[in-house]
DNA sequence: ATATTTTTTTAGGTTTGCCTAAATTTTAAT
DNA sequence: ATTAAAATTTAGGCAAACCTAAAAAAATAT
């Protein structure tokens, strides 16, 4: 079964939107995440849906079938591979990686993938810190909550970022943050929920926004 | 500028064929090297030459101009880049690299090539001997020859091959042949051009036919 | 409960890149 | 110099994947 670039996207949109809404996926949804048009949407998913790739009734919203969602784990898959290769092997930042690995990760060859996983030493988790599903479609979640909900005084360590913007990404390493990196909560505003944390290492003290700790994901 | 899958397999087809016959190319060659009609490529070569990338004359053949041999060169620097790392990085086979690299080779990172040239060390053959384009399109040529046409007794070292199907470069494998092998010619029939080499390392001696020596380059 | 708004689908159109069949041009053979 | 053969191009079609505009269904508001 090989599947077009096009379907191979939608199957991933559909998989990423049914992570945060595990029920129903819409059209809208779709469409504005792959910025198209709703009608196009509706083509596809019909398309889709005699493949029996998804469930798919009229006005009723999408869901990926078992078929469908091997394929849409075996393109995430190879998108975080290929994101980390990125970064540790030819030095990219992990704000750099992700137009790259959206392209190569269309690349058709399980041998290059399973090279490519032992290359990289069978990884886990990717450079922003999302779990790399393995052959099987099996992942590990890691129990993260986000930086804003961390009490004060309190150690964490930082395990991945929800928003996967380069220029959110770019402004945790102005500010020395990175994943693995251990912080201590020095103190939370009551008006605005900006926080004040250190990073252990370093000793650095920083300021940041409610916004910025809600988009940061750590474990205890 | 950039151009379509099909845009640059067509530049990359009338590069390769213009290495053969240096004059024009015409509709059927390039037809039979990509397996297309000829009236399908007529369609193409009107559109390459509208954008410039070809000198296109009617019934009379292509060749290409300065930027279309710009594309040609990148796309052709960026498969045999593919195809070192494939081998030299992830353990293939040079019978394995060729289907997958002609996937690599359409990614488009101008940052992605740079890395990826630097890791590999700036290498300037791919794992058939064949030259890599520098980034300006720059390539050394060896003063590469046939083995079918060393002399007896005379001592020569594998550089390259011409046929790349995956069946004849396994064959070498099987017979202990590969890149940077010294051999010496121990013996030529008269009659059907065949000869007896020796691997020098190995000090293996194998029987070659004047069909597989043909496809064979040697440097002295 | 009906009207309005929003969402989704349908219908019809476009471009890309391929195809077949027929027409044309060039080349080769007598 | 014709004629036959081979190569190439033109004309018309098709599928994929998008689009716009209009129609239909569902959700929301009064």
């Amino acid at each position: 079964m090989l599947y077009s670039l096009a379907e191979e996207n939608y199957l991933k949109a559909i998989f990423k939107l049914s992570e945060k809404k595990p029920d129903k996926v819409f059209t809208n949804d779709i469409a504005s995440l792959l910025d198209m048009k709703a009608a196009s949407v509706t083509d596809m998913l019909q398309k889709l849906s005699e493949k029996k790739l998804i469930r798919y009734v009229k006005y009723r919203g999408v869901s990926l079938t078992p078929s469908g969602k091997k394929v849409a784990l075996s393109i995430i898959r190879k998108h975080r591979l290929w994101e980390l290769f990125l970064t540790s092997k030819l030095g990219f930042s992990w704000d750099e990686v992700h137009d790259v690995a959206e392209q190569l990760e269309h690349i058709r060859s399980e041998k290059l993938v399973k090279h490519l996983d032992q290359f990289l030493g069978k990884p886990k988790f990717d450079p922003h810190g999302d779990p790399i599903p393995d052959e099987n479609g099996n992942f590990q979640l890691q129990k993260v909550f986000p930086l804003s909900d961390a009490k004060n005084t309190q150690t964490i360590t930082i395990a991945g970022v929800i928003d996967h913007q380069p220029l959110f990404l770019r402004y945790l390493d102005q500010c020395g943050l990175s994943l693995g990196k251990k912080i201590k909560v020095q103190g939370k505003t009551g008006y605005d929920k900006s926080m004040n944390i250190s990073i252990l290492h370093s000793g650095q003290k920083i300021f940041i926004s409610h916004d910025v700790a809600k988009n940061i994901l750590v474990i205890p």
